[in-house]
DNA sequence: GGCCAGGTTCTAC
DNA sequence: GTAGAACATGGC
């Protein structure tokens, strides 16, 4: 148990719904689910005193100021976003920065974010996160508080030796096959761009995903199909990253909240 | 009911 | 090396 009082950079909504994730959810008004493999932290949020109180097991304190990236330095970044998007008036960024204030880059599990984005290829969020549920609920563990039964996230010795046709109903599609090759990849290896991309179903877009939300690498910058919209229809092929070198992945995801929220996605 | 989704692979030049 | 089709399936 913990609070956070005040946060600057902080809007746990914005982040449940910024794609980065597909485990955090909202049960009631202000009340949230955030799980994480076998973690599982319910979030309330005060809102007239802007105050989350994390209720956990105090030694998974740790854990979660770890996976909400705590300690990093938001302001910094932000307002380089502000001042470069002054200097250039690029309105949208700027919308972007104004409307995307509390984002955060999640520090996600590895293998979580690995098999997560493998799924999400070509695939509509709702989706991803019925197909992460009904895995978690047939390989993963049952956890149940507050009358709530949740399934952890299988680690890789639970799902080491299924068979293809163990994923039939779980509404992966196409990617079955990728899944269940990945379920025997040894993920223990350094995160490493070169090697996700040797890997079957895994291209240039979800490497930088699993890099940038599993390995916390900030110059990752996933070109998805909406990021391209972006790139074209607002920028015209002629965004400059490099104001924002070192952090284009958290530039990229106030992005691509802020034009799904213009297109009524989120 | 058709288009699209946090794309990648396969095939054909 | 690159353009285009194929891939499964459900959200909207």
């Amino acid at each position: 148990m913990f609070q956070i009082v005040r946060p600057e950079h902080f809007n746990l909504r914005t982040i449940m719904n910024s794609g980065q994730c597909f485990r955090i959810f909202e049960p009631e008004h202000n009340v949230f689910d955030v799980l994480s493999m076998d973690n599982w932290a319910r979030v309330y949020y005060d809102e007239p005193n802007d105050t989350y109180t994390f209720d956990c097991p105090s030694d998974h304190n740790n854990f979660w100021v770890n996976y909400f990236d705590f300690s990093s330095d938001y302001h910094s970044m932000y307002k380089e976003v502000l001042v470069n998007t002054i200097r250039a008036q690029d309105q949208f960024l700027y919308g972007a920065a104004l409307y995307g204030y509390g984002m955060r880059i999640l520090r996600q599990d590895y293998w979580e974010a690995l098999v997560s984005f493998i799924i999400s290829q070509n695939n509509n969020i709702p989706r991803i996160k019925k197909s992460i549920e009904a895995l978690c609920k047939k390989f993963g563990k049952p956890m149940t508080k507050y009358g709530t039964t949740y399934y952890s996230f299988p680690n890789q010795s639970d799902v080491y030796n299924i068979e293809l046709k163990d994923l039939a109903d779980l509404g992966l599609g196409y990617r079955d096959k990728y899944i269940c090759h990945i379920f025997r990849y040894p993920c223990w290896m350094k995160p490493n761009t070169e090697i996700l991309l040797t890997l079957h179903g895994i291209g240039p877009k979800v490497a930088s995903c699993i890099m940038l939300f599993g390995a916390h690498d900030l110059t990752q910058c996933p070109i998805d199909t909406w990021m391209k919209k972006i790139l074209t229809n607002i920028y015209d092929n002629k965004f400059d990253f490099t104001p924002y070198a070192g952090f284009e992945g958290y530039v990229q995801q106030l992005m691509f909240y802020y034009y799904r929220h213009l297109n009524e996605k989120a």
